[in-house]
RNA sequence: CGGGGCGUAGCGCAGCUGGUAGCGCACUUGGUUCGGGACCAAGGGGUCGGGUGUUCGAGUCACCUCGCCCCGACCA
């Protein structure tokens, strides 16, 4: 009991400082390491594992879609990143500059690239010529540095690992359809593999995308009622186009601005799966990107034939799962509380007891629950039980964030939800940023978007009582 | 970048008014154990975040610096 009450002590509770139950996940799960530089991380095995896993998934997805990998420089030298005057004014304050080679400045200064549009996009000047051309989607997978002020592992690191898109249309309307095709793919991957719900929309002009004509978003809400913009979509227009020349000839002969789009999706994930499905025992994995879905820990591993049966059951299980073993010494019970912290789903018991009655114990993460199985029926029952592990953690996950949504028709009302009850708001809203930056001020939310699905909740602006023009989700993010 | 906290073994910590570093867990070896963090025995591991100063002497005092954590402003 008192040996219990120490293990759980290593992870503090959610309720009591959440902030630090996410750094305790991520050290004690061994997602990642701190490196010398600072908001650098060190990416372990298991953290990388759930990132290739995200990876294998939409990049699949991208491929799918007519999409192409390709691969642009770290550096961006100065004058191309300037050449688009909202994209520098957003990006110049967190670059980080390469001022010399060896011990040679540099005659021009280099960047290490934040995010690639410029780079796209001199690229696409190049090779775009004709309307046979187009459409190009590109995608790539890379890192990006972003010179933060207060870093935390995942949620926001000076480098940190994504994917962006970069396409180019011919009409302004295919563009829209790619910024919200994409859009889409990115919410089905939060719901139905992360097991995330979101909620769909558009950025106001004062958070979205410098240098986009509309940014379009999918918001989630983490366990502690904040939000957490999880992947972006942005329609740019022509925009760039036009600073960067990026011109193909029509049908007819005539000669027009291409227009683009760009979308991401970073490791920033990893930090919404822990926020959203993690508990007071540690990390709780969907199975879709669960690095190892079922650890099987044999009982009394040095009883006749034990051994024999866990390799044989993991032999054949790894046939519909990724299934793994821990043979060491360490005693049963530390196994369990490993595994649940490191969030594997499932968690197959055998012992002596269970080879007598030809069958296994199968423990669910989720919620506790054990169950015994005929070793017969093991592959079948194992990937039952995965299927339903990730589809009820994305209905207890909708149903935190359902509860946690809450209306407000008054501004009285709107700061008395803010302060007292974290998550979302929905309120109505005129449409104009002196607005927005008010409701910050007096209420401490942002906008987090203009959700696709509107509701009327009443037709005056909660802060200046003009008519409104939308409902927006507000809530504090990440 | 402002306000607060913390840096001592892999992790968690102790180390008093200055006297040359310790505890628990983890690790290694051998043995016994195994259905919710086992036990016995024997071992290994430290430029006390870094620098400068004060001092006969600094983990301990002063100043500087770096890093981490938390709360705000900025951002994926």
């Amino acid at each position: 009991m008192g040996k219990q009450k120490k293990f759980v002590e290593e992870i503090t509770p959610m309720d009591e400082d959440f902030a630090k139950w996410y750094t305790d996940i991520v050290k004690k799960a061994e997602l990642t390491d701190y490196s010398s530089v600072k908001g650098c991380m060190i990416i372990r095995p298991y953290g990388y594992a759930i990132w290739e896993n995200i990876q294998k998934v939409l990049d699949q997805k991208f491929k799918e879609t007519g999409h192409e990998n390709v691969y642009m420089p770290m550096f961006i030298p100065e004058s191309l990143l300037q050449k688009e005057k909202d994209h520098v004014k957003g990006f110049a304050p967190e670059v980080a500059w390469v001022t010399h080679g060896g011990d040679e400045e540099l005659t021009e200064k280099l960047c290490v690239r934040p995010t690639s549009e410029t780079l796209f996009c001199e690229h696409y000047a190049k090779i775009i010529q004709s309307y046979n051309d187009l459409p190009k989607k590109y995608n790539q997978w890379c890192s990006v540095v972003r010179w933060e002020k207060t870093t935390r592992p995942f949620l926001r690191t000076t480098e940190f690992l994504w994917q962006e898109g970069h396409t180019a249309h011919a009409t302004e309307e295919e563009a829209q359809k790619e910024t919200i095709d994409i859009l889409n793919i990115y919410a089905d991957f939060c719901e139905n593999v992360l097991a995330m719900p979101v909620v769909k929309g558009q950025k106001t002009e004062k958070e979205k995308f410098a240098g986009a004509n509309a940014t379009y978003t999918i918001e989630s809400l983490m366990h502690d009622g904040k939000a957490l913009q999880s992947g972006t979509s942005h329609n740019f227009g022509d925009n760039f186009a036009k600073a960067f020349n990026i011109q193909y000839t029509d049908k007819n002969g005539e000669l027009k601005y291409v227009h683009q789009t760009s979308w991401g999706m970073t490791t920033r994930l990893i930090g919404a799966i822990i926020m959203v499905h993690g508990d007071d025992s540690g990390l709780k994995l969907p199975p879709k990107i669960a690095p190892t879905q079922v650890m099987i820990v044999p009982i009394a591993l040095h009883k006749e034939g034990v051994t024999e049966k866990a390799l044989e059951l993991k032999d054949r299980i790894s046939k519909v799962a990724r299934v793994g073993i821990d043979i060491s010494d360490k005693m049963p019970g530390w196994k369990f509380n490993e595994y649940e912290m490191k969030g594997i789903p499932v968690r197959l018991e055998i012992g002596p007891k269970d080879i007598e009655k030809n069958q296994v114990v199968l423990v669910r993460r989720d919620t506790g629950k054990k169950t015994f199985v005929s070793i017969d029926e093991i592959e079948t029952k194992v990937v039952e039980l995965l299927d339903d592990i990730q589809s009820s953690m994305l209905n207890s996950a909708r149903e935190h964030r359902d509860e946690n949504t809450y209306t407000a028709a008054t501004l009285d009302e709107f700061i008395n939800i803010a302060q007292n009850k974290p998550g979302f708001i929905k309120a109505m809203w005129c449409g104009d940023t002196a607005c927005e930056e008010k409701l910050k001020e007096v209420a401490g939310v942002s906008s987090r978007c203009i959700p696709f699905k509107q509701e009327q909740i009443s037709d005056k602006c909660i802060c200046c009582g003009r008519d409104a023009k939308h409902m927006v989700y507000w809530g504090k993010a990440y």
